[in-house]
RNA sequence: GCGCCUGUAGCUCAGUUGGAUAGAGUGCAGCCCUGCGAAGGCUGAAGUCGUGAGUUCGAAUCUCGCCAGGCGCGCCA
């Protein structure tokens, strides 16, 4: 347990007790956060649970603060206590607690700083799914990465989580992007051709055409009438692979990758009709099926089944997709990551759910702001069918995988980018990122270095403010990773891997780690090999890259 | 027009139930290697927290108005 868990515990304690005592009035007490002082002479946590409680027992929140004080047990984690205005509890570590983190990251290894939040809760997370109507463009790069990150910190809080790609297999999308190929391949092979006006356009689409040729004989493709269920398969199969291509590339593996088409097929759609059905929430009108999604979250109702027997909504299996992903494979909690643009149908889902009964805590929905793309000082929005693509394979081949990881997780899904490919290029070289890894890489390099026997170590030496600062830096990480499980926030992990890098920085600058002073050098190479165990993990979880040498 | 999101240092962004002197990276002006990696460390300049009002002992944070930008408001997905 890290020492402010530990913390949060006694202070906790020591509130219950004084309102047993009759010393603090019975109110319901909230979460007590501990947190790290801005300021080093505040000591090494702080807590504002004073301020917080004055206000619900109206007192002064300083005489809490004492009163609590004089409740707290004694114990070996800390070393002292103040209280400062207007409000503030303040601890330094003892010693005994500082060498203790050591030891337990040591032991630990790649499990310090996992947590039991999950309790094997089955969850599922969805994320990019764009149609494989052609290759994954920058726009969607952001809920990659966002996602399988989200991925890690569930896994690491002792989630039972399965990451999932759903495969716009069935629709309209698809049928247009195969005519346009079908149509690509008349043109090469000098039959009548006629490019639908709203289809796709692109080199990418002559290329899958081309491709095509290649793969199914002249023969077959002189009717390509009777071709177009062949055409069909292995279009898709190309753009899905070249799909699994790209975001491999990034770092990201699926579990899953589920077919819409499977809905409709294993007639999960047509329960799902049936039950709504059955609840009186289904009408035709206008020669259309509609849901009565406006009795639950949505202000208008909702088509199923489009007039003129032109088929299924995308709305109407994303509803048997859901139903699939909660009744059929029994996921506990749902997390979706959609690009802002599909905000409105986050509440028609939920709405779906609601009719369905489903406690809509279960499903959590990350709305990525869109990314746009600029250059030349022009804004423009990416669009596959405008054929304005700029592609992931076209980012990685500019700026390395690991800062275009890092820039798209330390910022809050909410902020609007605007990426400028030019800014992105020119930040490259000076991305953050590398000054985490060149932090690892000097750790490595110590390590190797050393020639002697480290285990038996006396930790207590290490008491200068920079190895004490350092020390506590690493106590933090169970902490941020429970807190961005919580809130599936990506950028604490690495806002925390900044901060770890620059304690280590300076630790390096001013304690030399291999020196005559054989114990001293003993202590620290135990400090130095938990620092390398803790920014391992950390940047194992973002999906970072560990060089042992750059 | 309605709904959602955003506005913090020159630039890119953090800022945790309202709390300590509003932070980081980058850029700018300087200083520091014949010591485990200078892709580094240190010092400094740089902010009417979009704007106006309100609530509070206390507001970047909460409420309302206004301004600016983004995204939705399909029988597209």
């Amino acid at each position: 347990m890290s020492s402010s868990a530990e913390l949060s515990k006694i202070i906790k304690s020591a509130i219950i007790k004084a309102q047993k005592d009759g010393e603090l009035p019975q109110v319901d007490l909230p979460e007590i956060i501990i947190e790290k002082p801005k300021i080093d002479k505040f000591g090494s946590l702080s807590s504002n649970i004073p301020m917080i409680l004055g206000k619900t027992m109206n007192c002064n929140p300083m005489d809490i603060a004492v009163i609590i004080l004089k409740k707290i047990e004694k114990n070996q984690i800390i070393d002292k206590w103040d209280i400062a205005k207007p409000g503030f509890i303040n601890v330094h570590l003892s010693t005994f607690q500082r060498g203790k983190i050591l030891v337990d990251i040591i032991k630990l290894k790649d499990k310090y700083g996992t947590n039991s939040l999950g309790q094997k809760t089955k969850i599922l997370i969805e994320f990019v799914s764009v149609n494989p109507t052609g290759p994954v463009h920058v726009g969607h790069a952001r809920g990659a990465v966002l996602g399988s990150v989200i991925a890690n910190i569930l896994k690491f809080s002792d989630f039972n989580v399965s990451k999932e790609y759903y495969v716009n297999d069935a629709g309209n999308q698809i049928d247009l992007f195969i005519e346009s190929i079908v149509e690509n391949i008349k043109k090469i092979l000098d039959i009548d051709y006629k490019i639908p006006d709203d289809g796709y356009k692109g080199k990418y689409i002559e290329e899958i055409a081309q491709d095509l040729i290649k793969k199914i004989s002249k023969n077959n493709l002189k009717d390509v009438a009777s071709a177009y269920e062949k055409i069909k398969k292995l279009a898709l199969e190309i753009t899905l692979d070249s799909i699994k291509n790209d975001l491999e590339m990034l770092g990201i593996k699926y579990d899953n990758w589920f077919s819409e088409n499977s809905l409709i097929s294993e007639g999960t759609l047509k329960v799902c009709l049936d039950i709504l059905d059955k609840k009186d929430l289904l009408y035709e009108k206008d020669g259309a099926q509609w849901f009565k999604s406006s009795q639950f979250q949505t202000d208008d109702d909702v088509v199923l089944y489009k007039s003129n027997d032109e088929g299924h909504t995308y709305f109407s299996t994303d509803i048997a997709y859901h139903y699939n992903k909660f009744f059929i494979r029994k996921y506990e909690r749902i997390i979706n990551i959609f690009g802002a643009d599909h905000h409105s149908h986050v509440f028609r889902i939920k709405s779906a759910l609601e009719a369905f009964e489903i406690d809509q805590n279960k499903m959590d929905t990350l709305l990525t702001q869109i990314v746009r793309f600029k250059s030349n000082n022009k804004s423009e929005r990416f669009s596959k069918r405008s054929g304005n693509i700029y592609t992931i394979r076209d980012l990685l081949d500019v700026v390395g995988v690991d800062a275009i990881r890092f820039n798209f997780l330390h910022r809050t899904p909410e902020s609007q980018q605007e990426f400028d490919i030019d800014l992105a290029i020119k930040e490259s070289s000076e991305n953050p990122v590398y000054y985490i890894q060149y932090a690892y890489a000097r750790l490595s390099s110590i390590i190797n270095s050393v020639k002697f026997d480290y285990s038996k170590a006396n930790l207590n030496l290490l008491k200068s403010t920079f190895e004490t600062n350092l020390i506590e830096t690493l106590d933090l990480f169970p902490e941020v990773v429970v807190r961005s499980a919580i809130t599936l926030q990506t950028h604490l992990i690495t806002k925390y891997s900044l901060d770890l890098a620059k304690e280590l920085q300076i630790f390096y600058e001013n304690c030399r780690v291999l020196s005559e002073d054989t114990e001293l050098s003993k202590a620290r190479v135990n400090l130095v090999i938990s620092s390398k165990i803790v920014l391992k993990n950390v940047l194992n979880l973002l999906g970072i890259n560990t060089p042992e040498r750059m």
